[in-house]
DNA sequence: GTCTATAGAAGGATAGAC
DNA sequence: GTCTATCCTTCTATAGAC
């Protein structure tokens, strides 16, 4: 399944590794409640007896499975400003560029596969929802807003609440796509769209927030 | 628990309504998995058997509590543009009374167990998602945009596609809420935060797609 | 239509041998 | 650590009396 997640582990047992990554597998697809443990016990090719030897249940390996892959694919969130969009001093261009990254970051199946599970199963797992909110999203717009804020005092966006900007602009890129995936129908994802898309999402930014 | 969502029956059977209302608290509570039959049977004061006269099974009360419950609750979206934001001509005002009544629907419970509950369960009924998005989000941006449109024929905002503008003023207006709430994060809901993020939203929007 | 009682299956977790 | 076999609970769904 291609939303699964690799899953580092320090203690390199062949066994423990392969419930890891089918229990993340099956969970990320279906969910909590519509997979058992003899399906992830089959899927890793295990008995049930050694799972049970490596995980007291199913709560907790549900919870270490989704705690660890929210830190895990969401921390990678500061990547996607600091690489090439901080080399150009045109803003235009910057936003463009991390749009586009953000934009295909949102559509990884990935993605998709750790926020629906923590959608369904904040109730039973509360610390789920801080996890997910944590490392991702808060993570993104702490850096984000950074890189605004020095943009504002080079004078090349006019002074502003960085922090709002920050949240108006990564919530219209976020815009529909989010939406409409997180609730399983199809969205385009041609190059060409994503592109307008983000031209579209700058442009209102830039008349919002540009400096002339 | 105050995220139910009366539904309307025809046939008016009142242990088949207390059999509807029961299984809608519970399942937009917990979700499909955790609720069992028994519970929902408990719930309404009828035994099971009953409960299986009106119902064949549990996949099917779900399906019809749910997709009911879509086009019902969402089904709300047109008056929130309609009733008095169409009465004022000034755009800023009409805007911020739309975003504000937009936010309050987007905070209530039902709003945010339905989505919840459609997230969690798409995988396993695809239905539901399109049921959810057709008659929420769909609707909703359909209605707003037409309003823009006729805006922007009176010169009250500058020429631009009205598809994409409402888009962008939902997103910004749904912004860090959806997400926090979707995750089981608390959000400050006091009408002064409510209203300080409304107006920053209207501004960005008036800024980019002001007629002046 | 409505109930009590139960069939039949599946799931989480464990005992005990190796 | 790993397996086979199994316990016990819970769940969906139904049979049969009223």
């Amino acid at each position: 399944m291609s939303a699964a997640v690799e899953l580092k582990n320090e203690t390199e047992s062949p066994k423990r590794q392969a419930v890891l990554d089918a229990a993340a597998t099956l969970f990320m697809a279906q969910g909590y409640g519509a997979i058992s443990m003899d399906a992830i016990a089959r899927e890793a090719g295990v008995s049930k007896a050694t799972l049970y030897a490596h995980f007291s249940s199913k709560d907790q390996l549900f919870a270490t499975i989704i705690g660890e892959a929210c830190r895990h694919k969401m921390g990678a969130a500061d990547v996607l400003v600091e690489t090439d969009v901080a080399s150009t001093s045109d803003v235009g261009e910057a936003l463009r560029a991390f749009g586009i990254r953000m934009v295909h970051f949102l559509m990884e199946p990935a993605t998709q596969a750790i926020y629906r599970v923590v959608v369904a199963e904040c109730v039973r797992f509360p610390e789920l929802g801080q996890a997910f909110y944590d490392s991702g999203p808060a993570h993104f717009l702490s850096f984000f807003s950074d890189w605004l804020s020095r943009q504002m005092q080079a004078g090349r966006l006019r002074a502003a609440d960085p922090q709002v900007a920050a949240e108006q602009f990564v919530a219209m890129m976020r815009g529909g796509i989010q939406i409409r995936i997180s609730v399983g129908l199809p969205v385009k994802h041609d190059e060409a769209t994503i592109e307008r898309h983000v031209a579209n999402v700058v442009d209102t930014f830039l008349r919002a927030f540009g400096a002339g």
